[in-house]
DNA sequence: TTGTAGGCGTTATCAG
DNA sequence: CTGATAACGCCTACAA
């Protein structure tokens, strides 16, 4: 087991002692500001080895007026966490955060703890927040860029808003879908969608049913559901008792697609045989789906990296325009359809 | 939209020029000391609405020495993050941080991470962390230990570690699944274990393999997994190629048997009919299996609010003695066994 | 290039 | 019970 290590409480002061010089080289070596002699450079870093000094991030921020943290803010009591596109923007957020020694807050959203992140916000201990699916309740974000407070919002919100968010072309992606299906030759297509107070449910729906109609199938079809795989496999029950004959289905999250797939089974369809299905996200729950599951990719991570990247222009850029980055989906064909 | 409020930078002597007071007072009206005059208090108070003040957590820091934010440290690359589990524990852990205006931060150990936890801890940014499912590597751990820094693990370490741990009795959990497969009078019991460098991992496969053993089963039939779902639907897959004639079945996490349902499907055994199956978690996945997987529950939120608990009364009390709390698990019973 | 010194906003110790 | 005043540890002009 490692020993005790020696640092006590060193300041910037004390290394300046131990090497002969004052706080304030220190200061500039620790910072790695150029204008340092490279041979006291060296006798500060060898004090600095030597005493264990390690700098206060408080008296730093203190002066600097940085907290170098943001928060990941998920709405209401948030089923969002055991969803794997989760993971996976934590994990480009991430990619882009810890380099920099940025921390990454999570909060949510119930009751009482919206407040919080503005009060944070304004007593300088988060300089900025990613705000992840929203619900319908937009009144964070409002309040937000109402206040000038550095924001990104991880898609369009629903009504027009001064916001930057980033986001995956919904529609196009859902079209992508609309067009395997229909290419594939399959007769009567019906979709489950994502809940509709949500720009990413109603585009994706618009956008399957809209490429649908061109491409000679302008029947509309659809049960709303929720994202969740519970909602999935409700979703699917109903769907296939109003319309037994379907043959080609778009279900807007893998997830409720993963929900879906034991449903049909369970009513003798089989996949993509009787009943082609295409999903959206790529998420892993794709390929858990027996058989793997046929879906829109939209790149999670990377939107997730830009999201940050675009925050933390706002917070060391105050006044930077408002900016919306759109990423494209592709289509990867796996077995289901 | 809301207006900008008119926060500009307030701070406690300006609040104490509006009031007529000093600083010091006004801080103590803050900070809700006692000995502070009704009346004053009052002007204070209003004092404080008229200017908007908010204090600077920056400045709190640098002299109370909290940075009132603790970290939630996840292993690796951290696929845990699309686990219900690390949803609950969440849901537990804010539950007691929440109220107190601590800050969660989320970090994984990826390489180069790993020591930015103790530099965070060292530089004063962190005041504590949770270290959750650390796989094989010790290590940081055992730093953290050795350091005396406070450090909470969500379960028993392999290898004694004067640590304290928050867990589950994960041996007599198993205990439970072997007893309910007997005494649903099953002939042939096997298992799909858990990683097993890890205490989770062993304890289930040892705790079910002794109690098995009691009741008539001495036979140990094992498949190791590693907790997901993927790995579920592998060791099943093996599983029935190897000992076609099970039919009792406990795998170690709900995760892996939602991934083992869809392959004994598949190989034409119906659940619970011809092999009865027992999880562990009860996380949402045991309902989304089907039919609905008989489980045994851990109190998974409970516990992230022990861990919680555990860790600040260290940060509180440096020198407190290492302790650990065990939860008992309880068996939900459904249609799987 | 380096050192001096002021200030960031709080809390905490003492007198009064 | 209240008010000065001294830290807390760092960054940053400004002067040398």
């Amino acid at each position: 087991m490692p020993r005790d290590p020696p640092s006590k409480r060193v300041t910037l002061e004390e290394v300046g002692r131990v090497a002969g010089v004052s706080r304030a080289t220190v200061s500039r070596v620790v910072n790695g500001v150029a204008s340092v002699d490279e041979a006291i450079r060296e006798v500060v870093e060898q004090a600095i080895a030597a005493t264990g000094y390690q700098p206060n991030l408080a008296a730093r921020s203190l002066v600097t007026r940085r907290a170098d943290a943001i928060a990941l803010v998920l709405p209401g009591e948030s089923r969002i966490l055991g969803d794997p596109f989760f993971g996976q923007v934590v994990t480009g957020v991430t990619s882009v955060l810890d380099p920099l020694g940025i921390h990454l807050v999570l909060m949510t959203t119930k009751t009482g703890t919206r407040d919080q992140v503005i009060t944070d916000l304004r007593r300088g201990r988060l300089d900025g927040v990613i705000l992840l699916h929203t619900d319908g309740d937009y009144s964070l974000p409002e309040q937000l860029v109402g206040s000038h407070l550095p924001v990104v919002l991880s898609s369009r919100p629903p009504r027009p808003l001064p916001i930057t968010y980033v986001d995956v072309n919904q529609s196009a992606g859902a079209a992508l879908a609309a067009e395997h299906l229909a290419r594939l030759g399959r007769r009567k297509l019906a979709t489950i969608s994502g809940p509709l107070d949500t720009s990413a449910g109603q585009d994706r729906l618009a956008g399957f049913h809209e490429r649908a109609a061109e491409l000679g199938h302008p029947e509309k079809i659809c049960v709303e559901g929720d994202f969740t795989r519970e909602s999935g496999m409700a979703a699917a029950e109903r769907l296939l008792g109003e319309h037994p004959d379907i043959d080609g289905l778009f279900i807007a999250s893998d997830l409720m697609a993963h929900g879906a797939f034991p449903v049909l089974r369970r009513h003798g369809r089989r996949v993509p045989d009787d009943i082609a299905v295409v999903g959206f996200d790529d998420s892993s729950a794709a390929l858990s789906c027996d058989p793997p599951l046929t879906t829109v990719r939209q790149p999670v991570e990377d939107m997730g990296a830009e999201m940050a990247r675009q925050l933390l222009r706002q917070i060391a850029e105050p006044d930077t325009p408002v900016t919306t980055v759109v990423f494209e989906p592709t289509l990867v064909v796996r077995r289901s359809a």
